[in-house]
DNA sequence: ACGCTTCATTGGAGCGTTCCAATCTAGGGG
DNA sequence: CCCCTAGATTGGAACGCTCCAATGAAGCGT
C-alpha cells in the first residue's frame, strides 16, 4: 500500500502490540503469547511484511551470507562444485553471494572487495588459481576456503582438494595395467593444478621403469587446449597408444582430434580425462576418467569453513579427498599398432 | 587491530576531521578539501577501513544488488546466461546475489523470498519453468525479469527469450531442405518451452504437407531425456531419417542412443537440437543446432531488468530474440535409406 | 490479602551509514 | 574594517532492526 515496503512499526501498530514484540514473534521466540503472536502473524500477513536482511545483519554484525567466487563458470565441474557448496551453506542456514571471475584478475580482486563490504562472514573460492590478492583483500580477517588446490603453505587458508598427484598416477596405472606403454600427457597449462598432474604423470611413468617414454604436449584446462596438445602428440614422430589429459573439459577435445585423425577410441587409442564432469558420462561421450566428489568438495568446503567461523584461531586445514577410477568407453587394452602406418 | 572492523568513526578520529567528512569522501565529493581528502585515504588506508553495505543500505534503501535465480545449473546454457547478466549488472554498478533452484520448488521460494529480504532491486530468473510463487513472493513490488520463457500474460513481469516456435520451425525446414521427410520430435517434457518448440514442430511438418509424418518421443530437457525418447523413436516401426531434439543435452543422449544402434549420424540419422550450448560446439559432438543468443539475452535482460527499476510504471516489455541456424555435422542429406533392414 | 516469582511486554539505545541544516572559516568588495 | 558569500566542515536525526533493562500483570503460597 505505502510507496515504501512496510516496517517492523507498521506491523505493530497494526498488530497493537510494540515493535519489540514484533521483533520477537518473528524470530519465533517462546516468549511470546499465543495470542500476540497470532495478532502479529495476521498483521504481518495483510502488510507483506518481510523482515530487511541490511538492518537486521547491521545489528547483529552478522550478515549470514557466505560470499563464492567462481573462477571458471564454463567449466561444467564448477556447477557439480557450487551445487554442494550451496547444499551445505543453506542447511546451516545461511546464504550464497556468488560472483564469476573473469579474464580479468584485478577484476576479481574488485569483485572480492565487494563480498568483503557485504560483511560475508567467509569466502569460497572455486578455482585453480589462488584469486589476485584474496590475502591482501580479507587481511586475513576473513574466513576463506580455497577448492581444488591445496594450500598448505598458505597461512590461514583452508583448502580442498584432490590429491592430484596420487590421481594422476592411478591414471597412469591403469593404462599401464591395459597394456599401455606410450603413455602422453596433454597437459593443463602451469598452474598449480595442471603441475601437479604433470608430476604425478611424471613419477608414475619413471616408477614404471618408461621415464624415457614420457612426453608432454602443452594444453590447457580447455576443450581447444586438450584439442590442441591432442594435435601436436598425433603429429609428433613418437606413436602413443594412450592419452593422459589433464582435465575432462581437455579430454573431449582430445576426443574430437583423435577422430579428426581417423582413429578410433579406445581401439586405435585411449583417453583418460580427469576430473569426473557429470558431462564425461553422456553415452557420446564416455570417458574413462579420475573422478573427484565434486559435490562432495563443495559441501565439504562449506563445513569446514562454518568450523572456521566458529573458531577462527584453529590452524588451517587442508583437506585430501582420494579421486577414483571411473571406467567408461575411451580406453582400452592394448592390443598392438594397428597395422597402417 | 580491534577485534571487530573499523567503523567509519574511527577513520574520522585517526584522520582528525568528522565522520561525516569520512562519508563524503568516500564517495568522492568535489567538496572535500585536498588537504582532508589525503588525511582521510591515509586513515582508512591504515585501518584496513572497508565500508559497511548493510549499513549503506540501510540508510538509502536501495542495496544495488540484483537477486538470480537459476533454475537448473547443471544445464551449460544456464553458465552462458549467468556470465552475460554478470557482465551487464556488473557494469552498471550493481552487484549479484545468485540462488540456485533445486527439485524442491517449494525450496525455490523460499530461496526468493531471502533474495527479497536483502532487498534485491531486482530479480532475473533463469529457466523454463515459472517458479512457485514468485509473484505471490514479489507481491508485484519487484521488478522481474524472466529468461527463456516468453511470459506475455503475466502481468508485470518482463521476459526475454527466443521465439521457441519460430526456431522449432527453422530445424524443420533445414532438415526438409536437407530432403528429410520423416522427421520425429523428441520433446522436452510438458513446459512451456518444450511445448512451444513441439508446436512449432507440428505446424512446419503440417505446413510441409508432411502432417502424416509427426511423431512425437516423450523426452526431458537432460541427457536422459534425449536417450529414452531417442530410443523409443527408434524402436518404433515408423523409420525416421531425422531426429529434432527439443533441447540440445537431450540431443546429445540422442546421439548416444543413435550410435549404440549402431546407426552413423548423419550418414544414416540426422540430428538437430536445440539451445546453441557451447558444449555442441566440441568437435566430438559437433551439433547442429537452433543457437539462442545465450549470453546476449542474460546481459539484455539485465538492461531490460535496469530500465524498469527507473522507470516501474513502464508496461511489462517481453523481448524476442531470433535464433539461428548453426549447422556442424550431426546433419546431412537424405540419401536414401540404407538397405539394411 | 500480600509479597514474590514468573511471564509477557515495552521503550530506548545503538548498529554504521547518509543526509540535512547549521556552523565555521576565509576571502573579497564596499 | 565589517558584512557577505562560497566553500569546508560538522553534529544530529534517521534508516529498520535487535538487545537490554525495566515495567505490568497475573498467579501462587501462606
Amino acid at each position: 500500500m505505502a510507496t515504501s515496503r512496510p516496517t517492523i512499526k507498521d506491523v505493530a501498530a497494526l498488530a497493537g502490540v510494540s515493535k519489540s514484540l514484533v521483533s520477537l514473534a518473528m524470530r519465533e521466540s517462546d516468549r511470546v503469547s499465543p495470542a500476540s503472536l497470532a495478532a502479529i502473524r495476521a498483521a504481518a500477513n495483510d502488510l507483506g511484511y518481510r523482515p530487511n536482511a541490511a538492518a537486521r545483519s547491521l545489528v547483529d554484525r552478522r550478515s549470514h551470507t557466505i560470499g563464492v567466487l567462481v573462477q571458471d563458470l564454463h567449466n561444467p565441474i564448477s556447477a557439480e562444485v557450487i551445487a554442494g557448496v550451496q547444499r551445505q551453506v543453506r542447511a546451516s542456514g545461511y546464504h550464497t553471494m556468488l560472483v564469476t571471475g573473469s579474464e580479468d584478475p584485478s577484476l576479481e580482486q574488485g569483485a572480492i572487495e565487494k563480498l568483503l563490504e557485504f560483511q560475508v562472514e567467509g569466502l569460497i573460492i572455486i578455482g585453480q588459481r589462488m584469486p589476485a590478492g584474496v590475502q591482501e583483500a580479507t587481511n586475513g580477517e576473513c574466513p576463506t576456503v580455497i577448492i581444488t588446490r591445496s594450500e598448505r603453505h598458505v597461512a590461514g587458508l583452508d583448502s580442498i582438494s584432490n590429491d592430484d598427484v596420487a590421481g594422476s598416477r592411478m591414471a597412469v596405472e591403469f593404462l599401464h595395467s591395459l597394456g599401455h606403454r606410450y603413455i602422453a600427457h596433454i597437459t593443463g597449462g602451469d598452474n598449480q593444478v595442471a603441475l601437479m598432474r604433470k608430476s604425478g604423470y611424471q613419477d608414475a611413468m619413471t616408477d614404471f621403469g618408461l621415464a624415457a617414454n614420457i612426453s608432454c604436449y602443452e594444453g590447457a584446462f580447455t576443450d581447444e587446449g586438450g584439442y590442441g596438445g591432442t594435435r601436436a602428440a598425433l603429429d609428433s614422430s613418437i606413436r602413443h597408444s594412450a592419452l593422459f589429459v589433464a582435465n575432462d573439459l581437455a579430454a573431449v577435445g582430445a576426443l574430437a582430434a583423435v577422430a579428426e585423425q581417423g582413429l578410433r577410441v579406445p581401439k586405435d587409442i585411449s583417453v583418460i580425462g580427469y576430473d569426473g564432469m557429470a558431462l564425461g558420462a553422456l553415452r557420446s561421450i564416455s570417458l574413462t576418467t579420475i573422478a573427484q566428489p565434486l559435490a562432495g568438495m563443495g559441501e565439504n568446503a562449506a563445513a569446514l569453513l562454518f568450523q572456521r567461523i566458529k573458531d577462527p584461531s584453529r590452524p588451517p586445514v587442508h583437506i585430501g579427498l582420494e579421486p577414483k577410477l571411473v571406467i567408461r568407453n575411451s580406453t582400452g587394452t592394448f592390443t598392438g599398432w594397428p597395422s597402417t602406418q
